[in-house]
DNA sequence: CCTGTATATCCGCATAAGCGGATAATATCA
DNA sequence: TGATATTATCCGCTTATGCGGATATACAGG
Protein backbone atom coordinates (compact mmCIF):
# COMPACT_ATOMS: atom_id res chain seq x y z
CA UNK A 1 0.00 0.00 0.00
CA UNK A 2 2.82 2.05 0.81
CA UNK A 3 4.29 2.36 -2.70
CA UNK A 4 0.82 2.64 -4.12
CA UNK A 5 0.50 5.73 -2.62
CA UNK A 6 4.22 6.29 -3.23
CA UNK A 7 3.54 6.22 -7.40
CA UNK A 8 0.58 8.46 -6.75
CA UNK A 9 2.38 11.16 -4.58
CA UNK A 10 5.26 11.30 -7.63
CA UNK A 11 2.54 11.95 -9.95
CA UNK A 12 0.65 14.75 -7.95
CA UNK A 13 3.24 17.35 -8.83
CA UNK A 14 3.36 19.62 -11.69
CA UNK A 15 6.50 19.84 -12.48
CA UNK A 16 7.16 15.84 -12.50
CA UNK A 17 4.31 15.27 -14.61
CA UNK A 18 5.35 17.68 -17.29
CA UNK A 19 9.10 15.72 -17.39
CA UNK A 20 7.16 12.13 -17.45
CA UNK A 21 5.69 14.12 -20.55
CA UNK A 22 8.80 14.83 -21.99
CA UNK A 23 10.40 11.62 -21.33
CA UNK A 24 7.46 9.77 -23.52
CA UNK A 25 9.60 11.68 -26.56
CA UNK A 26 12.21 9.38 -25.79
CA UNK A 27 15.22 9.52 -23.11
CA UNK A 28 16.79 13.05 -21.95
CA UNK A 29 19.86 14.09 -19.77
CA UNK A 30 19.45 16.56 -17.07
CA UNK A 31 20.67 19.43 -18.85
CA UNK A 32 18.49 18.79 -21.61
CA UNK A 33 15.16 19.05 -19.18
CA UNK A 34 16.89 22.13 -17.55
CA UNK A 35 16.96 24.19 -20.62
CA UNK A 36 13.21 22.99 -21.88
CA UNK A 37 11.64 23.05 -18.40
CA UNK A 38 13.81 26.16 -17.43
CA UNK A 39 14.25 25.25 -14.16
CA UNK A 40 17.68 25.02 -11.70
CA UNK A 41 19.52 21.94 -11.72
CA UNK A 42 19.04 21.05 -8.27
CA UNK A 43 15.26 20.98 -8.76
CA UNK A 44 15.46 18.71 -12.04
CA UNK A 45 17.19 16.44 -10.20
CA UNK A 46 15.16 15.90 -7.24
CA UNK A 47 12.10 15.58 -8.85
CA UNK A 48 14.22 13.05 -11.40
CA UNK A 49 15.12 11.31 -8.07
CA UNK A 50 11.82 11.11 -6.68
CA UNK A 51 10.11 9.84 -10.09
CA UNK A 52 13.05 6.75 -9.77
CA UNK A 53 12.32 5.70 -6.37
CA UNK A 54 8.94 5.59 -7.55
CA UNK A 55 9.65 2.84 -9.98
CA UNK A 56 8.48 5.58 -12.79
CA UNK A 57 11.59 6.48 -14.56
CA UNK A 58 15.06 5.15 -14.87
CA UNK A 59 18.46 6.24 -15.73
CA UNK A 60 21.47 5.37 -17.15
CA UNK A 61 24.97 6.80 -16.76
CA UNK A 62 26.95 7.37 -20.25
CA UNK A 63 29.72 9.38 -19.68
CA UNK A 64 29.40 12.52 -18.15
CA UNK A 65 25.47 12.96 -18.57
CA UNK A 66 22.84 10.81 -17.15
CA UNK A 67 19.75 9.80 -19.34
CA UNK A 68 16.35 9.14 -18.31
CA UNK A 69 13.84 7.38 -19.70
CA UNK A 70 10.02 5.79 -18.50
CA UNK A 71 10.90 2.76 -16.67
CA UNK A 72 10.24 -0.18 -19.39
CA UNK A 73 9.30 -2.81 -17.02
CA UNK A 74 6.77 -1.24 -15.05
CA UNK A 75 5.15 -3.74 -12.93
CA UNK A 76 1.03 -3.38 -12.46
CA UNK A 77 0.21 0.38 -11.05
CA UNK A 78 2.67 2.16 -12.32
CA UNK A 79 2.10 0.71 -16.36
CA UNK A 80 -1.87 1.08 -16.13
CA UNK A 81 -0.62 4.66 -15.25
CA UNK A 82 2.08 4.89 -17.48
CA UNK A 83 -0.75 4.30 -20.16
CA UNK A 84 -3.39 6.40 -18.75
CA UNK A 85 -0.68 9.51 -18.88
CA UNK A 86 0.16 9.05 -22.56
CA UNK A 87 -3.63 9.36 -23.13
CA UNK A 88 -4.30 12.29 -20.99
CA UNK A 89 -1.28 14.41 -20.34
CA UNK A 90 -1.86 15.90 -24.20
CA UNK A 91 -4.97 17.00 -23.64
CA UNK A 92 -3.49 19.54 -21.60
CA UNK A 93 -1.96 22.66 -22.87
CA UNK A 94 1.01 23.12 -20.70
CA UNK A 95 2.26 19.52 -21.73
CA UNK A 96 1.49 20.54 -25.36
CA UNK A 97 3.79 23.46 -25.35
CA UNK A 98 6.77 21.40 -22.95
CA UNK A 99 6.54 19.09 -26.00
CA UNK A 100 6.70 21.64 -28.49
CA UNK A 101 9.85 23.33 -26.56
CA UNK A 102 11.92 20.27 -26.83
CA UNK A 103 11.10 19.84 -30.27
CA UNK A 104 12.66 23.31 -31.09
CA UNK A 105 14.92 22.67 -28.19
CA UNK A 106 16.12 19.31 -30.18
CA UNK A 107 16.38 20.48 -33.50
CA UNK A 108 18.64 23.53 -31.89
CA UNK A 109 20.62 20.79 -30.26
CA UNK A 110 21.34 19.22 -33.22
CA UNK A 111 22.00 21.75 -35.41
CA UNK A 112 25.09 22.82 -33.38
CA UNK A 113 26.35 19.75 -33.63
CA UNK A 114 26.91 20.01 -36.84
CA UNK A 115 28.86 23.45 -36.79
CA UNK B 1 -3.41 21.24 -15.01
CA UNK B 2 -4.02 22.38 -11.44
CA UNK B 3 -6.95 20.01 -11.97
CA UNK B 4 -4.87 17.02 -13.10
CA UNK B 5 -2.48 17.72 -9.99
CA UNK B 6 -5.25 18.00 -7.58
CA UNK B 7 -6.81 14.48 -9.02
CA UNK B 8 -3.64 12.91 -8.26
CA UNK B 9 -3.19 14.81 -4.96
CA UNK B 10 -6.36 13.59 -3.84
CA UNK B 11 -5.27 9.81 -4.79
CA UNK B 12 -2.02 9.91 -3.23
CA UNK B 13 -3.31 9.28 0.49
CA UNK B 14 -3.87 5.98 1.66
CA UNK B 15 -7.05 6.48 3.85
CA UNK B 16 -8.40 8.27 0.46
CA UNK B 17 -7.63 5.62 -1.36
CA UNK B 18 -9.20 2.92 1.01
CA UNK B 19 -12.52 5.01 0.91
CA UNK B 20 -12.41 5.42 -2.41
CA UNK B 21 -11.84 1.03 -3.13
CA UNK B 22 -14.64 0.98 -0.07
CA UNK B 23 -17.13 3.12 -2.37
CA UNK B 24 -16.37 1.06 -5.16
CA UNK B 25 -18.85 -1.82 -3.12
CA UNK B 26 -21.49 1.09 -3.19
CA UNK B 27 -22.96 4.03 -1.95
CA UNK B 28 -21.76 4.57 2.10
CA UNK B 29 -22.70 7.51 4.51
CA UNK B 30 -20.28 9.18 6.71
CA UNK B 31 -20.86 6.93 9.91
CA UNK B 32 -20.56 3.65 8.07
CA UNK B 33 -17.38 4.48 6.78
CA UNK B 34 -15.90 5.58 10.02
CA UNK B 35 -17.39 2.29 11.48
CA UNK B 36 -15.20 0.58 8.89
CA UNK B 37 -12.13 2.26 9.07
CA UNK B 38 -12.12 3.14 12.56
CA UNK B 39 -11.63 6.48 12.45
CA UNK B 40 -12.84 9.94 13.91
CA UNK B 41 -15.70 11.87 12.09
CA UNK B 42 -13.66 14.71 11.34
CA UNK B 43 -11.06 12.78 9.65
CA UNK B 44 -13.41 10.94 7.44
CA UNK B 45 -15.22 13.90 6.65
CA UNK B 46 -12.28 16.11 5.67
CA UNK B 47 -11.34 13.06 3.24
CA UNK B 48 -14.47 12.91 1.32
CA UNK B 49 -14.72 17.29 1.63
CA UNK B 50 -11.44 16.49 -0.46
CA UNK B 51 -12.14 13.74 -2.84
CA UNK B 52 -15.31 15.71 -3.31
CA UNK B 53 -13.47 18.76 -4.74
CA UNK B 54 -11.40 16.60 -6.97
CA UNK B 55 -14.43 15.33 -8.83
CA UNK B 56 -14.17 12.02 -8.03
CA UNK B 57 -16.77 11.53 -5.25
CA UNK B 58 -20.44 13.19 -5.19
CA UNK B 59 -22.95 13.51 -1.85
CA UNK B 60 -25.82 13.85 -1.58
CA UNK B 61 -27.98 14.58 1.67
CA UNK B 62 -31.20 12.15 2.54
CA UNK B 63 -32.40 12.91 6.00
CA UNK B 64 -29.97 13.30 9.00
CA UNK B 65 -27.39 11.52 6.42
CA UNK B 66 -25.10 12.21 3.43
CA UNK B 67 -24.40 9.56 1.25
CA UNK B 68 -21.32 9.25 -0.49
CA UNK B 69 -20.59 7.75 -3.87
CA UNK B 70 -18.11 7.22 -6.71
CA UNK B 71 -19.04 9.97 -9.26
CA UNK B 72 -20.77 8.69 -11.89
CA UNK B 73 -19.94 11.02 -14.87
CA UNK B 74 -16.31 11.20 -14.06
CA UNK B 75 -14.56 13.31 -17.21
CA UNK B 76 -11.43 12.17 -19.09
CA UNK B 77 -8.81 12.00 -16.15
CA UNK B 78 -11.19 11.28 -13.30
CA UNK B 79 -12.74 8.25 -15.39
CA UNK B 80 -9.64 6.48 -16.54
CA UNK B 81 -8.37 6.64 -12.64
CA UNK B 82 -11.69 4.85 -11.56
CA UNK B 83 -10.96 1.93 -13.53
CA UNK B 84 -7.39 1.63 -12.87
CA UNK B 85 -8.19 1.83 -9.29
CA UNK B 86 -10.91 -0.75 -9.46
CA UNK B 87 -8.18 -2.64 -11.44
CA UNK B 88 -5.35 -2.78 -8.85
CA UNK B 89 -6.77 -1.61 -5.95
CA UNK B 90 -8.07 -5.09 -4.46
CA UNK B 91 -4.58 -6.45 -5.51
CA UNK B 92 -3.52 -4.78 -1.58
CA UNK B 93 -3.87 -7.03 1.37
CA UNK B 94 -5.57 -3.88 3.17
CA UNK B 95 -7.79 -3.22 0.90
CA UNK B 96 -9.22 -6.44 0.35
CA UNK B 97 -9.59 -6.45 4.82
CA UNK B 98 -11.04 -3.29 4.35
CA UNK B 99 -13.79 -4.67 2.32
CA UNK B 100 -14.06 -7.75 4.10
CA UNK B 101 -14.92 -5.30 7.11
CA UNK B 102 -17.15 -4.23 5.07
CA UNK B 103 -19.49 -6.99 4.47
CA UNK B 104 -19.37 -7.78 8.46
CA UNK B 105 -19.98 -4.63 9.45
CA UNK B 106 -23.72 -4.30 6.64
CA UNK B 107 -23.99 -7.76 7.47
CA UNK B 108 -24.53 -6.75 11.26
CA UNK B 109 -26.04 -3.68 10.43
CA UNK B 110 -28.79 -5.26 8.37
CA UNK B 111 -29.36 -8.04 11.33
CA UNK B 112 -29.82 -5.65 14.21
CA UNK B 113 -32.21 -3.74 11.49
CA UNK B 114 -34.05 -6.97 12.09
CA UNK B 115 -34.15 -6.86 15.57
C1' DC C 1 -38.58 25.59 20.19
C1' DC C 2 -35.78 21.89 22.29
C1' DT C 3 -33.10 17.66 22.18
C1' DG C 4 -30.37 14.31 20.07
C1' DT C 5 -27.99 12.62 15.94
C1' DA C 6 -25.19 13.17 11.82
C1' DT C 7 -22.10 15.85 9.35
C1' DA C 8 -19.09 19.93 8.11
C1' DT C 9 -15.86 23.07 9.36
C1' DC C 10 -12.51 25.39 12.52
C1' DC C 11 -8.36 25.40 15.10
C1' DG C 12 -3.62 24.78 16.68
C1' DC C 13 -0.18 21.62 16.12
C1' DA C 14 3.16 18.33 13.93
C1' DT C 15 5.06 16.49 9.90
C1' DA C 16 5.91 16.36 4.95
C1' DA C 17 7.32 18.42 0.76
C1' DG C 18 9.08 21.84 -2.45
C1' DC C 19 12.53 25.43 -3.32
C1' DG C 20 17.20 26.73 -5.08
C1' DG C 21 21.93 28.12 -3.78
C1' DA C 22 25.96 25.68 -2.00
C1' DT C 23 28.63 21.77 -1.81
C1' DA C 24 30.04 17.04 -2.89
C1' DA C 25 30.57 13.30 -6.05
C1' DT C 26 31.59 11.48 -10.70
C1' DA C 27 33.50 11.53 -15.15
C1' DT C 28 36.38 13.55 -19.14
C1' DC C 29 40.35 15.33 -21.03
C1' DA C 30 44.77 17.51 -21.14
C1' DT D 1 46.95 15.47 -11.14
C1' DG D 2 44.45 19.63 -12.26
C1' DA D 3 40.69 21.96 -14.66
C1' DT D 4 36.14 21.58 -16.29
C1' DA D 5 31.44 19.73 -16.99
C1' DT D 6 27.46 17.13 -15.36
C1' DT D 7 24.77 15.41 -11.82
C1' DA D 8 23.49 14.24 -6.83
C1' DT D 9 22.89 15.60 -2.38
C1' DC D 10 22.83 18.92 1.56
C1' DC D 11 20.96 22.83 3.85
C1' DG D 12 17.88 26.29 5.79
C1' DC D 13 13.68 28.13 4.63
C1' DT D 14 8.77 28.41 3.39
C1' DT D 15 4.48 26.39 2.35
C1' DA D 16 1.28 22.49 2.19
C1' DT D 17 -0.95 18.67 4.37
C1' DG D 18 -2.77 15.59 7.81
C1' DC D 19 -4.45 15.08 12.50
C1' DG D 20 -8.38 14.97 15.79
C1' DG D 21 -10.76 17.52 19.47
C1' DA D 22 -13.87 21.36 19.59
C1' DT D 23 -17.35 23.90 17.59
C1' DA D 24 -20.94 25.04 14.21
C1' DT D 25 -24.53 23.55 11.12
C1' DA D 26 -28.40 20.62 9.32
C1' DC D 27 -32.04 17.68 10.14
C1' DA D 28 -35.76 14.63 12.60
C1' DG D 29 -38.91 13.96 16.19
C1' DG D 30 -41.23 15.32 20.22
Amino acid sequence: MKKTVHVFKALSEEIRLRIMALLEEGELCVCDLMAVLGLPQSTVSRHLAYLRHAGLVEGERRGMWMYYRLADRADGLAGELRLLLARCLPDLELIRQDRQALADYLARKDQDTCN
